[in-house]
DNA sequence: GCGACAG
DNA sequence: ATCTTGTCGC
């Protein structure tokens, strides 16, 4: 399979990587509603690395949003695309990770990511900067808070607590998937809201923790990273 | 100034 | 993310 390599023009270091993000997130959609939850498809999307051997492989899962089953798959192997900083994670993966959505046959729908979308130090996580070059309704999942804060919440499947920014400003929310399970992070990547992302997350968790989007995405990005490496 | 810090 | 044994529990 082909690697894919970075674009040419991609940032080489920090505050070039920065200033690209301050550039893009000006093209958020934060006012679109995003779709409905359990209707339609629902992608899946996960990266593993193998930093030894610089490569990177991504898997776009595609699920059925009622009865979550499989409705197709799509990896891409790439080299990574920049070192691992905190606040800049999107440009590790993200040339990859849209070769394999871009290799699906079918509209992703709404795309879930790991990670976060507009809960990160410039408003401007993966799920954004996903979201504003695919052009497609995204949102973050991740299973940390970050920098962020939030009050406790309930301990039921449901149960949610605003995740907040130093000023106070609600930037995503942590939601208890499972009853008595640390809860994820939920954040808004690109046209969709805070509400219809927590019910979409909720469908996407009868029984884990951890959507099942993500999880079918992890075990084949997995996958596909033993096969291109062995 | 020094850590901490999504994956 | 990834490196890794046993162990607790449904």
């Amino acid at each position: 399979m082909k690697i894919i390599e970075k674009p040419a023009d991609w940032p080489a270091d920090e505050a070039t990587a920065i200033a690209v993000q301050d550039e893009l997130r000006t093209r958020v959609v934060l006012d679109e509603p995003g779709p409905p939850p359990s209707s339609g498809l629902v992608t899946g999307v996960d990266v593993a690395y193998d930093d030894e051997r610089d490569v990177v492989a991504a898997a776009a899962v595609v699920l059925d949003a009622v009865t979550l089953d499989v409705v197709e798959e799509a990896t891409a192997v790439g080299r990574v695309a920049f070192p691992y900083v905190p606040g800049l994670l999107a440009f590790r993966e993200i040339p990859t990770v849209m070769a394999a959505l871009a290799s699906l046959t079918r509209d992703p729908g709404l795309v879930v990511c790991d990670g976060y979308g507009r809960a990160h130090p410039r408003r401007f996580g993966l799920a954004a900067h996903l979201g504003v070059l695919t052009g497609l309704p995204v949102i973050g999942v991740a299973k940390n808070p970050f920098v962020f804060t939030h009050a406790e919440l309930g301990p039921r499947r449901g149960d949610v607590a605003a995740l907040l920014a130093d000023d106070g400003e609600e930037v995503g929310r942590a939601l208890r998937t499972q009853d008595g399970v640390k809860p994820v992070y939920v954040s808004v990547g690109h046209r969709t809201g805070l509400d219809n992302a927590c019910a979409h997350i909720l469908a996407l968790t009868p029984r884990y923790r951890l959507p099942e989007s993500t999880r079918r995405a992890d075990r084949l990005c997995r996958r596909a990273l033993i096969e291109a490496t062995a």
